[in-house]
Order: structure tokens, then C-alpha cells, then sequence
DNA sequence: CCGGGCATGTAATCTGTTACATGATTGA
DNA sequence: TCAATCATGTAACAGATTACATGCCCGG
């Protein structure tokens, strides 16, 4: 699923801005993907010269002009076709690990500072999605309820393996304390 | 670590074509990274025109010829200091956790069709990895061996966690079957 | 007075994939 | 005879990030 095709789905839910847009991502999107301000404008204006969507603009004072984005008839079909395409294999790209793999070369000193730190990021983003319970209950389906235990329970056990991962390369032979 | 440090550290393992990088990305990087001969030449390219490693020109006949890379003093220190620099936080692409978000919109029919799409690559994915243990027994290091065991970890409990999210959805009302 | 939130958008840049081109050998 | 393995490489394209530009309001 490509990222015009992410924005259909989300005004599909209900009309939105850009900006709006971008705070889902944020949100409900932290798990499987995001996007920046770069790549969904310039998606939109397409979506909307292709006829897939259409925007009214809500004049406000004080604060900016909101451009909300309405999906069409057109958009709709597009949209729902996509969602049958098979999958495509999820390609990774996971800097620890990729590190782990070259940690002979990596000072002894150094080696359980960066594990830490990475705990630490995954435990503050553990935090994050926990704050973030009301939001999903009161706004998921039950699909996204299910995206959203499925991520934190990913996330628990990514930092279960890593804190694993730490007390073993603590027992390896010639490791400082 | 971008993919320039990541080669660096390969061929410090030992000298290499760039034909064996990319077979050393298929199998032991499949967990975290991969790269294509259209981003691997390149690179090799680039790092020997920054004095970072050299090549040997190996004759075969019958083969095309081989050019092997061996690290430089300079593409050491380059690849060293790289593994001291802090982690930015992976990236995620999910295409299924992104389809499973606007399940609602897939026609209840299709929907355990592409949970079990799913499942099954990653079973064959395990098979795989599986398939690996003796390459990597013979070749990896304790640092290495983590990768890979964490890497197979982690599948196995995705695998679960999806056929749980199955039984689930299986048990949702209005479910077919 | 300053940082953050609201809100839109572009240009430069980066990084990577896909498809193509070449070409011999080996095994089924 | 056909596909796969060995082996290198480029050009076109895709997709995205980052940094920048603009500008007002509100709270501390």
C-alpha cells in the first residue's frame, strides 16, 4: 500500500486536512508506517487532480485556512481495489540489529551503552503508545484494535528479546563487569 | 548505518566481490537490511574512488572476472568511527499491520485469504532461516549468532501473534465460516 | 519574548529498486 | 534446450526526507 492509497482509506474514514492527516500517522500509523508533510501534500494535489478527491476550503481567522479533503466516488473505487492486491513481503530495515552484527568490532565500553539506549527508545515509545489507549478506544474499529495490541504486544516483546540479548552479551567471556 | 558502512564491514570480515556482498545480504542480513546489485556497485564504486578500499582484478576463464574489495587503513577508521554513532529509530513498513488497519473495508471473504497469504511466507520465510543454521554455525561470531537467533525469535512470534489475530477475526460475528 | 501548535507548501537531495545489457558455463 | 549460477554494471524511475518559507495565536 502505497501512500495515496493510505490517504484515501484515512478521508475514507472521514474528510480531513493535510495536517490532520499527518497527526494520524502520528498516531495510529507509529507501528507500520508514517509519513512526512513532504510526501502528503504532494500526494493529495495529485489525488485531487486525478479526480480521486475533492477539497473545501474552511476559511478561519486567527488560524490558518484548513483544506478538507472529501474522497469521490472514483476515490472510493480506487481505494477498495487496492486493498485486494496481495501483500507484498514486508522488507526490514532494523539499524540495531545490523549493528549487533558487526558489535566485535565495537569497544567493549560501548557495547551494552548502546543496548541500553535502545531499551530505553523502545520503553519511551511503549510509554507513548500507552498514552495513546483512550485515543484508539474511543476512536478503532475492532481491526484497528487489533492493529494497535498488536503493535504494543510486538514492542514488548522486541524489548524482552533485546534486555535477553543484553544479559548475554553481559555473561560473554572478557566483558567488563 | 547506511549501506556504504555496512559493505565496509563486510569486507573487513574479509575480501570480497561484490557479487558475494550481495549473497552475504541475502542470507545473513535478510533479518534487518538488504541491498540490490543497483545499490551495491555503486557504493563499492564510490568508496573505492574515496580511497576507502581497493580492488584486485582476479582473472577466471570460463567466468567473468572477479573484482575483489579489501578494506583500507582509512575505510577502517571510516567503518570504526561509524560504529560508535548513536541509533536512529528503525523505520517501520508494515504493509500487512497497514491493511489490517482498513480491514473493515476488505470484503469479509478476502479477509482470512490474506491473514493466511501472510502466514504462510513467513512460515516459508522460517523454513528458510532454518535452512541457514549450519552457514551460520561455520561462519558467525557470538555477536552474529544473537542476529540470527533473535531474528528467528522474533519471526516465530509474529507468526503466532498473526495467527492469533486470525482466530480473532475468525471469531469476529458476521465472519463467514 | 519565545516556543509550540495550527496549517500549507516547495525544492533539493538522498537512497534505493527495477529493468536492462552482456556473456560464458553447467546441469537437468 | 532451457534455466540457473557466476559476475559486472548502468539508466530510468520511484519514493521519501530534510530544510526551508510563511504567518498568526496562545500560554508561560
Amino acid at each position: 500500500m502505497d501512500i495515496k492509497h493510505i490517504i484515501l482509506g484515512m478521508i475514507e474514514i472521514k474528510p480531513m486536512t493535510g495536517y490532520e492527516i499527518k497527526q494520524l500517522f502520528d498516531k495510529s500509523f507509529t507501528f507500520f508506517s508514517g509519513a512526512s508533510y513532504g510526501s502528503i501534500y504532494p500526494a493529495l494535489k495529485k489525488l485531487e487532480e486525478n479526480g480521486l478527491i475533492t477539497l473545501t476550503l474552511e476559511v478561519q481567522d486567527g488560524k490558518p485556512n484548513r483544506k478538507i479533503y472529501t474522497i469521490k466516488e472514483k476515490g472510493r473505487a480506487v481505494y477498495l481495489e487496492s486493498l485486494l492486491t496481495p501483500l507484498k513481503p514486508t522488507k526490514l530495515k532494523n539499524d540495531l540489529l545490523t549493528r549487533l552484527f558487526f558489535f566485535s568490532n565495537v569497544p567493549e565500553g560501548k557495547r551494552l551503552q548502546l543496548i541500553d539506549e535502545q531499551i530505553e527508545m523502545m520503553e519511551k515509545k511503549h510509554g507513548f503508545l500507552q498514552e495513546l489507549e483512550p485515543f484508539v478506544l474511543e476512536s478503532a474499529d475492532e481491526f484497528q484494535l487489533l492493529c494497535y495490541q498488536y503493535g504494543i504486544d510486538l514492542l514488548i516483546r522486541n524489548i524482552i528479546g533485546m534486555k535477553s540479548i543484553k544479559q548475554k552479551i553481559r555473561n560473554l567471556p572478557g566483558q567488563g563487569k
